[in-house]
This record gives structure tokens, sequence and C-alpha cells, in this order.
DNA sequence: AATGAATGAGACTTCATTCAT
DNA sequence: CATGAATGAAGTCTCATTCAT
């Protein structure tokens, strides 16, 4: 990390008053990107100009074009790159499962709760369809294929039943679908101050399990408290 | 040079001949959200200037505000000039139904099929949440209404067991959002081309009458065929 | 030249009070090449701003692109748009000649006249070598051309013996760089105050007749005086 | 970290294995000096940039301007740098010759081929008028002083008659003005990979021997083979 | 009501130059 | 002296909107 010419004395001393020039770098690229997800979840992509989003970032118009070759490019490495921090936030709740079921659960849960702390990345991963179209594509496809991942070792494990190969991919298309307007309705729409309602929740959950029509009388189970 | 004052006469004759000048005006009123339509179903609301649309409809730019005050306002009255006609086309086709849940699958059906039908639909509706977010969620909570009365009704009915009056919105917005990524996929990706696959049709059924998980045995029920 | 709804009564009143929609648009199109023009003659055309041009013509920026795609269009218009009056200018002198040596005198007493009531058409033509190199290139092809043409024409005649047809090319060349090098510090060195020295003209026209080097005695030929 | 004074010592070494600083100094200067003019040569002195300047020197931007206080002063000392070399090279060659007539043909040969060998001085020269005038006005005005005293001491030899002292400069430009034409086409325009055809210096030196019309028949001379 | 030329605010982008390291 | 990130002035261009015809 430290340049090849710095002595192990220059770069103690650095790391106590000043940062290297590469991480300078690296610094601004990062409030860069932070600044563009704030301004885009703030006032979306279409406003998010060069202007407000280097001003945010508390650096000169010019700056920005060492760092990205257009506006466009900028909007390229947005989602990716909080793309990961969210799913591996995700992974890492749902891991704490036991059941694929209850996976589901945390799983949602989790995301909820990752858009309710990084509100602007609501605007930033759902209006990249529009405004980075191949990013969004890719995002979509990694999710996705997480879903397909956990559904199939479900089905597997026989967690899951009836229920062709061939179908998992729309199951888990279903499941983003319903994560994304559930979001939408109890999270973005109340400004992420309140919490996921426990009744969503379970209603979600008791559509896994037993689903909507005709469905078995609730079993004894334990749920989890609101 | 003509007088601006209509004899009998000739009211007779522009009543063959020629349309009323009220029926112009609401002619090329609605060319213009034709063209619209069309406009924004190629290219997105973005790229959808005031020049493309009239251009389409074939009037010419200034043309435009004598119908509309601004562009924002024709986009806001683009998804409620469409919103309708879908709506009632699905209605019609869901209640040829005899119980809630055939409803429901026909209903999903008419939907993939509208927008087949009406490709531009897509994008008109979806993108609405950006660029004219009123009017997206109007048409937004009309379908939420749809859903949670038809939703409630069978609830009423004893076709849906286990689910608390609160927990039925939540069910509309999973269905929604279900809807929405399905038809995304295994619509709009294929450019329209292909049939909605009974594949998909009856995994999101399946998943209606029993849940993913710990599901009964598939019970010999007729299937609707491809 | 009157639209085609214009009686002839309404052609007469227009052509007292007011221009016609076609002729405002063509006057500020016209309005646009001149303000270039002297633009560009003034600064050169890096310095030949949109708003420069815009402002000289007396219209908003905007207008500019009503009439041109880009700044690189309109420099590859200006050169074309002059060229041709300056051609005929220069013909139409020369026309008066009986022979062909004369013709060239007052072509080359033409060329220096035009530029001297034109003088911005001097940047404009030479600059446009590197600012507009396929309009510069058309341009000297033509003017190359019409050398070529007429040292043909007096080889043809006998008035120039010695020379094969493939020389030609290279005498036209040779004229075209003298006319350019001389008017260059004969005339807008002086910023084309000074009329065209005749001691200037009678050694163009010397080296033509006789050559610099073992020339004959000055014939007894009747001179220009200076 | 070295100390900065220098000991006999490191002096002899440096001597043997290191430049000077002072001559590294000097290195960069020509380094720089030298890749503006092949990049001017390449790209022409718009798109001659700081960072393709640098880029080519191989040194960072910022170098740069240790060494010109602007981009504008390189550019004035671009021409300069180059001029004297090329009229070394062609002094040199004409001064092979006898008379002052063979002296023009050697010297416009030279010019030819110096062209040849460095493609990127005729960009540098020619469209210096434009972007360094004053260091073209300067080298325009030394060759032009060259032209003017080969062409009084001709005159004074008696092998040019029948001009005046004062009519020497135009004779001067003339030819000026046609080395540029003949080399932009027979050279740059070939990419310079034809050599000057024979024709066209033949053309040249009868124009100057024996005048375009009314010509002596071409005595019996020897002509330089192509 | 229909038209389309005129307009200017504002966006993106370039690049010579500065300056701290 | 070398470096390259930071800067902002300035330029080109787009497009919704206005308005005279």
């Amino acid at each position: 990390m430290a340049t090849s010419t710095s002595t192990a004395l220059t770069t103690l001393i650095r790391r106590r008053n000043k940062p290297t020039r590469a991480q300078k770098v690296e610094r601004t690229r990062a409030a860069l990107l932070d600044a563009a997800a704030q301004v885009v979840g703030d006032v979306g992509y279409v406003e998010a100009s060069i202007t407000a989003i280097t001003a945010r970032a508390g650096v000169g118009q010019g700056t920005f074009y060492n760092y990205f070759d257009s506006r466009q490019e900028l909007f390229d490495q947005l989602l990716p790159a909080i793309s990961q921090q969210m799913l591996d936030f995700i992974k890492q709740r749902g891991d704490a499962a036991g059941e694929e079921q209850q996976r589901e659960e945390l799983s949602f849960r989790a995301f909820f709760d990752f858009l309710s702390e990084h509100p602007e990345f609501f605007r930033v991963m759902y209006e990249a369809e529009i405004f980075a179209p191949q990013a969004y594509e890719q995002h979509t496809e990694m999710v996705l294929n997480g879903f397909v991942r956990i559904l199939t070792k479900a089905r597997s494990k026989g967690e899951i039943k009836g229920y062709d190969a061939a179908q998992i991919e729309a199951l888990g298309l279903i499941l983003m679908g319903a994560r994304h307007y559930l979001c939408q309705r109890y999270g973005r729409q109340t400004g992420w101050k309140e919490r996921l309602p426990e009744k969503v929740v379970s209603a979600y959950m008791r559509l896994l399990r037993h689903g909507l029509y005709g469905a078995a009388p609730e079993p004894a189970r334990k749920r989890n408290a609101g």
C-alpha cells in the first residue's frame, strides 16, 4: 500500500498525519460515488447532474472527469458499487437460518433493513433499470441467481415439493417482485420511518408456506415476534 | 376567409363529409396521446421529446401546446388515458371465472396478453413511477384496490383462510410485484414474441394454492391447457 | 417565390411591408453565414465561437442550431458559400482579356481586388485548410481546375510552348501559390489599405512572359502604369 | 537525500555514467520540443494538447510547466527550433551549385527532400501562421530574406535581368508560394511516399528560365535526370 | 387552432494551468 | 525538478417553451 520509496518510518508517520497520495485518490473516488448515490437517492438519476454530484462531494466539476469518463459511466458503476455490500449483508443475515423457509424470512427482513439504513439505495437500484440498464440487468441476474440457488437447494432438501426445476426461476422472480413492492409500500412510502410491520412478514411467509387458497389450518408453529 | 358562422346547410354537409371542429380537436388530442404512448414505448420517457411526439402524431410542434400546458402535463395524462382500458380488459376476462382462484389465473393471463398486444404500455406504466409519479401512484392505487376487493371477496367466501383483513393489502402487493417481474422476464425480455409459458402460470398458481414449503401433494385438479 | 396561398395582391403588399416567413428564414440563414464569415475574418476559426457568431448575427444562440447541425457544419459550408461569388467575379474580369496572358493579369488583379473588398475572405479561405479540410480541398480543386483549363487553352492556342500537358497542373499550382503569397504580403499585411503595387504586377507578369534567368531584353510592350 | 554538492569524485563518475543535471534538463526540454513537433505533425496544433505532448515525451503533465510558461510559449518556440536546421540543410545542398539558377533547382529539391524526411515539419511550419503567428512571421521573413539575397546576387551577377531591385521581394514571394503549393500537392498529399516528379521540377525551372508565354525554344541544355 | 422559427437556461465536457507532494 | 490530481472557465449543444404569422 505504501509507495515503494516509503520507509517503514515514513509510513508510520503518514499513518498518523496525512493520507498518502494514492489514499487521497481513492478517497475522492469514493466521495464521488457516495455523493452520487445520495443525490440519486434524493432526486433520482434524471436530476443527478455533475454539478450536484461534485458539489455534494465537495470537489470541483472538473475533478469528476479525472475519475469517470462520463456521467453515464458513473451511473454504470453506481449500482455495482453498492450491490455487493447489500448482497453480503443479506446473505450474512440469512445464513443464521436453519431451514430454508426461515432463511427466506430472514433474508426478506434483511433486505428491508438494508434499504432502511441506506434509503438512497432504493432509487439507485430500481431507477437503474432505465438509466443504467446493463448494470441493472447484471444486478438482477445476480439476485435472481441467488434465489434460484437457494430454492434449488430447498427443493433438493425436500423442503420444496411439487415444482419442476424449470419453475424455480419463475418462483425466484415472484419473490423478487414481492420484495420490491412490499418494501416500496411499507418502507419507502413512509420514508423508512416505520419498521417493517409484522403482519406483512407473516402474510408473506404464510403465502410461502401454505399459499393463498384452500390452505391447511395454520399449524402450531413458532412465529417470529414483532 | 370562410365565414365562421355555419348555416344549417354547411352543418349538414359537414356531418357527412368533415368532422366538427370539436371532433377534430378531440381527434388531434387523441393522436398526441397515442403518439406519446408509442414514443414512450419505443424510447422511454427520457427521450420522448415534444419533437418526436408531434412528428409521430403528424402535427406541428407548436400544436402541442394547444392541447397540453407542458410536456409534464402530457406525461401526467398518459398513463390514466390507457390505464382504464387495461383494467377493463382484464376485468372482463377475469369475470369469466367461477372461483376466485381461477379468476386470478385468468386475470394474470389477461395482464400478460394485454401487454403483449400493447407492448408500449409496459414502459408507459412502469417508467411512470419516475416520470409521472402522481399518475403512477393513482394507477397503482387503483390496481391494488382491485386486488384488495377481489381478495377480500375471496376471503369472505371462505376461499382464503388464515389471513387478517390487515394482511390483504400485502397480498395484493405481492401479486402485483409477481405480475410485474414475470411479465418483464417472460414477455418484455423476449420482445413479446413468445406466449406466456404454461410452466410459469402453473408455478404461479401452485404458489397461490399451496405455497412453497411443505405443500400438500398436488391434488387431482383440472389444469388450463397451454 | 410567394407561398402557394398568396394571391398576387398579398404578395404585392408583402413586398412593401413585411418579409414572408420563408424570406425571413433565408435572411436569418444568410445573416448567420455572413456573421460567421466576418467573425472568422476577424479572429479566425479557432475563436469563432457560436456565441460570437450568433451575437454578430443578432440572434439567440439556440437559433444557430435551427440552421446548422453543428459548428463544424457551418464551417464546412462557409467557404463554398463565398467561393462561387469570388470565382464569378474573377472570371468576369478575366473574360475582358484578349490574349491568355492578359487574362492572367486581369485575373490576378481581380483576385486581389476581391479580397480587398471582402478582406474577411482571406482567413475564411486559407484557414479552411485546417478547419474545414474537405471544403478547402474542393475549393482548391475548383480553382486549380480553372487554371488548368485556361493554361491548357493557352497552350492549344500556341501562346504557351515548351510544356507537357502533364506539367500544366504544376504550373497552375505555382500560380496559385504566387497569388496566395503576394496577396498575403501586399494586401493582408497592410490591412488591404493599399492598392496592389504595379511593380508587383509587372514582376509577376514578366516572370510569366520571360522567366527569371537569361531573359530576352524586355520587348517594347505597353506596360500597365504603376 | 543525496547532498547537492558534488565532490570531484561524483563528478567524475557522473561524467562517465550519468548526464549532468543541466544535461538532463536540456534533454527533457528537447524531448518536449521533439514530442510537440511530432504531435503537431500528426494531428495539428489544435489537437496538440499538453497531455498528448507530455505523454509522447514520456514525462508527466506537470513537468511541462517547468520548461515552458504556457502551451502558447511552446508553440512559439516550436518553429524556430526546427527552422534553422531546415535552412542549413537547404543552404548546404544549394551551395553545390554553380549558377544561381542551378542553385534554385537544388534548393527546391532540397526543400522537398527535407520535408520528405521530416514530414511533421510541414504542419509545424504552415499551421504556425495561425497558431504561432509571430514565429511564422519571423520564419517567413528569414526565408524570404534568403531568397532576396540570392536573387539580388543573381541580379548583380547579371543572371537576372529586367527586374527592379524593388521587384526582387515579389519574386521571392512567388518562389515561396510555388514551393509551398508544389510540395503540398506532390509531397504531402501522397504522404511523402513518392519522390518529387521530374516533370514538376522541369516545369518549375522552365518557368524560371523562360516564363510561360512566348518563350524561346528550349535551348540545348543539360537537364537533371529523374 | 396550426405552425415552426426563435429563444435561453442549463447540461455535459475539455483542457490549460496550478500546486501540493 | 517531477508528478499528476484538482480546478473552473468556457465551449458546444439540447430542448421545452413562446409567439408572431
